[in-house]
DNA sequence: TCACAAACTATGTGATCACAAGCGCCATAT
DNA sequence: ATATGGCGCTTGTGATCACATAGTTTGTGA
């Protein structure tokens, strides 16, 4: 766990500013990407895996000097996490990851029962055989015994609920519950191995639901998905 | 309407990089805004004005030479807004107001109603008398026939809906439903003139329902007002 | 006359520099 | 010994510069 945020990351060789990428038609090649971009995903990573302590602060220097790059891109994926509300902007302009109160916490809870209840009864009539088949296969990983130890736990969770809301056809439904998840993500790592009875039975009647696309059903099985795994968090958060 | 977005600003006289402010207590000096947040309020306040056509795009350098600064400023708080799904990047980089589809308007109509809905329901309880008389006042004022036609129409019922919200004590709820907003600014000029009884209709019931502090009723009228409104909007959208 | 290529322009990205404010540390005076 | 003032280091903000790419225009050859 890093508190004072001196992110160790592999300083890059040498400062190829953008690929020159001389030597044609070497690699998929379809998107490039900027270094900001790449700077926002790293930190949205580490985020998400609970490699940050929340309370921390970071500078934007520190952080530069880490991926040896100039503090320009990191300045702007920053305040990207910024304005997404997942990092917070002190009064001296620092960045900190802000400490999740346990009514914020709460909040948000609140409304991701309401968005998430809604993306699920929205998709509910709308997903395919495929689709719910996948879903299957990865309900059936997370229900593995050894599964619940392993670390990508928490990714197949996030894969299964977000396949189902990507087919409710509301994409900006989707970045606003994205952005919940990240939001409360340092706080889902308090999951791992006591809610596994819970996310088994709601997940079943979850699919139980889709296969009969019964929209009320499938929104009710997220919902109670989320409450009981919020009773578990708060739990751990109140201690 | 600007559409080349050229919006013309007055450059500042000078470039006093920040205020050295050498004469101390001269005013209540409460904080130091920084050029990119000051940017950033004035490009959302005209987007929330409708002066910026949909679809126009805006160049970094172009917005820069307008205010008199350098590029960076103006850069992060382009990056600001596309964050928050107001702008969009294309592929090119550069950055366009979208143009609201009506199935997104749709979208953003539901998640709306799920939304503000869970503010007024919140918020209801706890709502106190001097708020209560705040929003009628503001009410009244947008009753009053000739206020209809003044631009400021969108402002008060701006404010009369946020101070409601604002008393849910879900802050993270509200800085959604602000997000919400925002994307769909460009529309709700669409509303001006003949919305007035459906809005007197639905305001009316949400302060008698607030009045007996009826969660449920105030839940409803506010999304009846939403629904309403949509309806208006989305006649002018299809033609 | 039209097509294609080369050059030029416009524009976004990132590095570096300059500056001001915050913060800590140490020395000195009471 | 403690409080206070000054000095220097850290850090965020903004300007300027350098570079690469996309789009446009112009010139040349078929």
């Amino acid at each position: 766990m890093i508190t004072k945020t001196n992110l160790r990351v592999v300083p890059r060789p040498v400062k190829p500013l953008r690929s020159a990428d001389t030597g044609a038609l070497d690699v998929p090649k379809l998107q490039r990407n900027t270094l900001n971009e790449e700077v926002y995903e790293q930190l949205k990573q580490a985020l998400m895996a609970g490699q940050i302590a929340p309370g921390s602060s970071m500078t934007i220097r520190s952080l530069s000097a880490s991926f040896g790059i100039s503090p320009m891109p990191v300045r702007e994926a920053l305040r990207h996490l910024v304005a997404e509300h997942v990092l917070e902007l002190l009064p001296n302009r620092s960045v900190t990851l802000p400490v999740i109160t346990v009514s914020r916490f709460h909040e948000i809870t609140r409304i991701r029962t309401s968005l998430e209840g809604l993306a699920a009864e929205e998709a509910a009539p709308k997903i395919d055989a495929g689709d719910i088949r996948r879903m299957a296969q990865i309900n059936e990983k997370m229900e593995s015994s050894d599964a619940m130890q392993r670390p990508d736990f928490l990714a197949a969770n996030r894969e299964f609920h977000f396949l189902l809301y990507q087919t409710s056809g509301m994409p900006t439904l989707v970045k606003i519950i994205e952005s919940l998840w990240l939001q409360i993500g340092p706080l889902l790592t308090l999951l791992r191995g006591e809610y596994k009875p819970g996310i088994q039975r709601h997940h079943r009647i979850l699919l139980e639901a889709l296969r009969k696309r019964d929209a009320l059903k499938a929104r009710e099985a997220v919902e109670n998905d989320i409450k009981d795994a919020a009773k578990i968090i708060a739990l751990s958060l109140n201690e």
